[in-house]
DNA sequence: TCCATTTGACCAGC
DNA sequence: GCTGGTCAAATGGA
C-alpha cells in the first residue's frame, strides 16, 4: 500500500488525500445529522425538512467523493488500495467496494488497452480487448434511482450528463422488464469506454439499478469542447489521446470537484461537480412519466434514461438513494 | 445525410 | 446449452 502510494504523482497523492479529507469530513457530518444508512428509507421515506434536504445533500456529496475515489483508484497506475472503508463513520448506502477493482489486472487496464492497440485506431482491436473478460473488471457501481410521479427522477444520476448511446436491449432471465445497455457516444470518437445498463426494478416498478462499468475518459461536459459533428471527420483529431492518462483524468477530477456546503439549510445552495452541470428536465419528464404512469403502469420507464432528452442546469429533482460496487 | 434506436445474431463465460 | 453482453444491419427521425 505504502510502496502503491510512493509511486503516484505527488497530484494523485495530494488529490487522493484531499478527496479522503473530504469524504471524512461529509461522512462525519453525516453522522452528526443523524445521517440513515438504509436505502430503502430514503427511497420510501420523503420528508421534506430542512435537515432532510442537508442530508440528502451530505449523501450526494458522499456517494459524489467516493465515486471520485474509486475513478482515481482506478485510473491510477498501480492502483491504490482504494481509501473508503464501509466501517468508517457512517456508511452510505454501500454494498461493497468496488470488487472489480482493476488492481488484479496488472495495474492499468487502459495502458494494456491502448498498448494491445498498437496506435492503430483499430476499432475491432480495441472490441478484442474490451470482449475478454478483462472488460470486466472496468470498475463498476450501480446507483438505484427511483422515478416519482410527483418528483421525478430519484436517485444519484449526476454521471448521466454524459452521452449516451443505446447498443442494446435484452430480456433478463428473472426479470421482469429487459435490460438496456448503454455506451458513451464518444466510444469511437474518444476511446471512451463507459458503459452503462438500465434495469429496471422486479420488486418497485419505479426504481431503476443503473449500473456503470468503467470511468469516462471523454471529456464531456462544461470542459469539453463541443462534439464534432461528424465523428468520422474528427478521426484525425480525436486519435490525441483525450484525457486518457490518469494525470490527465486528475486534473479533470481537479477542475471538476468542487463542493459548496454552506447554506445547505435554505436547500438553494447546489451541490454539484461543475464538470456536470447539466441534469434532466424532470419537469417535463415528470409531466410525462406522470401521465404515463396513469394511463398504463407498465410503460417502457426505461427509455426514460435516454440521456438524450433535454437537460436542465437547475437544481436535480432526484435524491441520492443507494450506491453499491 | 447523419445519428440514434431497434433487434436479431453472435460470442464468451459458466 | 444457457445466459448475459455486445455487435452490426436495418430502420427511422431530424
Amino acid at each position: 500500500m505504502e510502496g502503491k502510494k510512493d509511486m503516484l504523482t505527488w497530484e494523485q497523492n495530494t488529490l487522493l488525500s484531499e478527496l479522503t479529507i473530504g469524504l471524512e469530513a461529509a461522512r462525519k457530518l453525516h453522522a452528526q445529522l443523524g445521517g440513515s444508512s438504509s436505502s430503502s428509507s430514503s427511497l420510501t421515506s420523503f420528508s421534506s425538512p430542512a435537515t432532510e434536504t442537508s442530508k440528502i445533500l451530505l449523501k450526494q456529496i458522499l456517494s459524489s467523493y467516493e465515486k471520485s475515489l474509486a475513478i482515481v483508484n482506478w485510473s491510477s497506475s498501480p492502483p491504490v488500495q482504494l481509501i473508503l472503508k464501509e466501517d468508517a463513520v457512517a456508511p452510505v448506502t454501500h454494498s461493497g467496494v468496488i470488487p472489480e477493482s482493476p488492481a488484479s489486472i496488472n495495474g492499468s487496464p487502459r495502458s494494456e488497452e491502448f498498448i494491445d492497440g498498437g496506435g492503430s485506431n483499430n476499432t475491432h482491436r480495441q472490441d478484442h480487448f474490451f470482449n475478454s473478460k478483462k472488460r470486466k473488471m472496468l470498475p463498476k457501481w450501480t446507483e438505484k434511482v427511483r422515478i416519482n410521479p410527483e418528483r421525478g427522477l430519484e436517485g444519484p444520476h449526476q454521471d448521466d450528463v454524459y452521452s449516451w448511446r443505446k447498443y442494446g436491449q435484452k430480456d433478463i432471465l428473472g426479470a421482469k422488464f429487459p435490460r438496456s445497455y448503454y455506451r458513451c457516444t464518444h466510444r469511437s470518437t474518444q476511446n471512451c469506454w463507459a458503459t452503462k445498463q438500465v434495469q429496471r426494478s422486479n420488486s418497485d416498478p419505479t426504481v431503476f439499478e443503473v449500473t456503470y462499468r468503467g470511468a469516462h475518459t471523454c471529456r464531456q461536459g462544461s470542459a469539453a469542447p463541443p462534439p464534432p459533428a461528424s465523428p468520422e471527420k474528427q478521426d484525425t483529431i480525436t486519435k490525441q489521446p483525450i484525457a486518457q492518462t490518469p494525470n490527465e483524468l486528475l486534473e479533470s477530477l481537479k477542475t471538476s470537484l468542487t463542493v459548496r456546503t454552506e447554506g445547505l439549510d435554505d436547500g438553494e445552495d447546489v451541490f454539484s461537480f461543475p464538470n456536470t452541470p447539466p441534469f434532466y428536465d424532470y419537469g417535463t419528464t415528470n409531466d410525462y412519466f406522470g401521465g404515463l404512469m396513469e394511463s398504463s403502469p407498465i410503460f417502457d420507464a426505461v427509455d426514460w434514461f435516454n440521456p438524450t432528452v433535454d437537460i436542465n442546469p437547475e437544481f436535480p429533482t432526484f435524491l441520492p438513494d443507494s450506491i453499491y460496487y
